[in-house]
DNA sequence: ATCCGGAAGC
DNA sequence: GGCTTCCGGA
């Protein structure tokens, strides 16, 4: 617990020199290796603030402001506070932390080589690939795979692209705080301050997560978008268009859970314990079933 | 309460 | 284009 403030704090520091360091120099690649773990900055602020909120609104449990854990949530707060309002170009955003290794592969757009590592983040874009992205459940039968997803009327499988055609141009990687949708939900899948809490993964190698707090991830989706009456009404119409665009399928029967129908490779994995780990994993089935799974054989 | 997908708006 | 908003319906 008391690790990960430090963590973060460090972090932060870290992030100061560099933006001093490179001022005035758009830096290329490079950046992306010192940063390990910029996820850990992620909406721990954002969520942070949430918290105090939330936890009265839906809990049904009150929690006192300072308990043994919030207290450092509050030096959290702080530490990631000072650096979102850094928001030093310079500097690694969670945008651009995105753009350069989770937009890469994705669909058509990069298909020339990409020599002319022109400027900044640009080069790392083109340089990261496919193997950044593991796409669950990518074999095709199409028609047998369709038929027996269980239940009622068989969900219509988009024509299964080897890649989801989540295709977001590399040349103008988000810019503003712009984060899609499935991005976020994938930084709070990240993210300590919400990840057991409000969203968690029911079976993380299948993709297969639960807005365990769907009001709760409305309302900070609401935050991030600066639509103050955001809810998961809203929020649902547009996690629904995603079936469309193949990057997201229901879990049918399963209220509030959802599945990713691919995920970067590096994506960090909090699972209900506290282990984090990196979890690379090629296909193979060590499963670890933590609840409720039903993940087809695929 | 959630989930669904059409329609329209931004 | 990627949602957001609203809606009638399951």
């Amino acid at each position: 617990m008391l690790q990960q403030s430090e963590l973060i704090f460090d972090y932060a520091s870290d992030h100061v020199n560099m933006s001093q360091l490179m001022a005035h120099s758009d830096y290329p690649a490079v950046i992306v290796e010192q940063v390990p773990h910029p996820h850990l900055l992620s909406y721990t602020g954002l969520a942070c603030e949430e918290l105090q909120t939330e936890e009265d609104q839906q809990q049904l449990f009150k929690v006192e402001p300072c308990e043994s854990g919030e207290e450092e949530t509050m030096e959290t707060l702080v530490a990631a506070d000072s650096l979102l309002n850094m928001d030093c170009p310079e500097t690694l955003s969670l945008e651009q932390h995105y753009s350069q290794t989770f937009l890469p592969s994705l669909g058509d757009v990069i298909t020339t080589p990409v020599t002319q590592v022109t400027v900044s983040a640009e080069g790392i874009v083109g340089a990261a690939d496919q193997s950044q992205w593991h796409s669950l459940h990518t074999k095709k039968p199409v028609a047998q795979l369709q038929s027996r997803k269980r239940g009622r009327k068989a969900r219509y499988q988009r024509a299964e692209s080897p890649t989801p055609d989540i295709t977001v141009k590399k040349d103008k990687y988000n810019k503003g705080n712009t984060l899609y949708l499935w991005q976020f939900l994938m930084e709070l899948l990240q993210d300590r301050q919400v990840c057991p809490r409000y969203i968690k993964w029911t079976n993380p190698h299948a993709g297969i997560f639960k807005l365990v707090n769907s009001k709760a991830v409305a309302r900070l989706w609401g935050k991030h978008k600066n639509k103050p009456d955001m809810n998961y009404e809203t929020m649902g119409r547009a996690l629904r268009y995603y079936y469309q665009r193949g990057i997201l399928n229901k879990v049918e029967g399963q209220r509030l859970v959802y599945q990713f129908t691919s995920l970067p490779k590096d994506m960090i994995y909090i699972t209900e314990g506290d282990g984090t780990k990196e979890e690379e994993e090629d296909d193979d089935d060590h499963n670890d079933h933590s609840d409720n799974d039903e993940v087809l054989p695929l």
